[in-house]
DNA sequence: TTGCTTGCAAATTTTTTGCAAAAAC
DNA sequence: GTTTTTGCAAAAAATTTGCAAGCAA
């Protein structure tokens, strides 16, 4: 279940956080094996899935977690919050500085709880999709509200 | 992709939703399935995700995607929070009342984005096996505990 | 040299699908 | 009766593992 710390430094593992790092895109495993790939023809997908373990487990980078897919690995490790577009999918990273301030540990410790980080998932549609929408749909008395997001996956 | 609404009222179905109504254990797909089971032993497990992909459609249940493992299942639809315990993998609800209104759809607006719903995940250590961890460590000046809470950054 | 790490292929885990039969309406 | 839903088994998708060989230290 738990498995050994890293000691070496190879290859691989360094190309694989090349094909990360600066990368806000928050790929799929399948697409970092495919950067990773082209420099290093013969690693194998597993050796990818191995790697990126290692540098979560490093805090070098970290996992996400959304629905229907798997998982989408960030290079980003500071504490921020993520936006998902239920429409196409994609993922931005969002610095909401006010909205942190207003999340209180304090109540939390008192009933216990040792908070380590904290994760806010925001779901709407992006700037894209919601300009392609007016521009499909001309508004007609507002517009048809998007259905309530139920599905949250998150590490 | 897009399944057909349900249309029919079935005893399975009824029985998924039993199985979950006012569980607050947020439970695997397995596990209501070993519950419907002993009512209906003849139910397929298909029949449990399709079961719960309908009810999770009607917006009576919801999914909660957490790292590791599968999807759990959340009768509780209202907004609020939850609580991931990164020792015993246990999921609570968490009502943070002050926290609700903790982003600010405005600035999110501003920068086009339509915001349907939120959720906040706070990871660390539960109630439980905090205590479980005081017993074994002996607190020495402050305990483990209050430093990990430390760790929180409201930046 | 030592033993961690890789590549390969096979295994696991979780969820989905095709299809004929059963159940709803 | 007609159409949806189920059960079963098999498929898919994503990730993990065993093991011999390769490579870093």
């Amino acid at each position: 279940m738990r498995r050994a710390a890293r000691r070496r430094r190879t290859r691989q593992l360094e190309q694989v956080f090349e094909a990360l790092k600066g990368d806000h895109t928050h790929p799929f495993a399948h697409e970092i094996y495919r950067r990773v790939h082209q420099r290093l023809p013969r690693i194998s997908l597993a050796t990818v899935y191995r790697n990126l373990h290692s540098l979560v487990e490093e805090g070098k980078i970290r996992t996400l977690l959304l629905d229907g897919q798997g998982a989408r690995y960030d290079p980003e490790t500071r504490e921020y919050d993520h936006f998902v577009c239920e429409r196409c999918g994609r993922v931005d990273d969002l610095f909401l500085r006010r909205a942190r301030r207003r999340i209180d540990p304090i109540s939390l410790a008192k009933r216990g709880y040792v908070v380590t980080t904290h994760n806010l998932m925001v779901h709407g549609m992006c700037q894209g999709c919601a300009a392609r929408r007016r521009l499909s749909r001309p508004r007609v008395r507002g517009t048809q509200a998007l259905t309530r997001a139920s599905v949250w996956r998150q590490q």
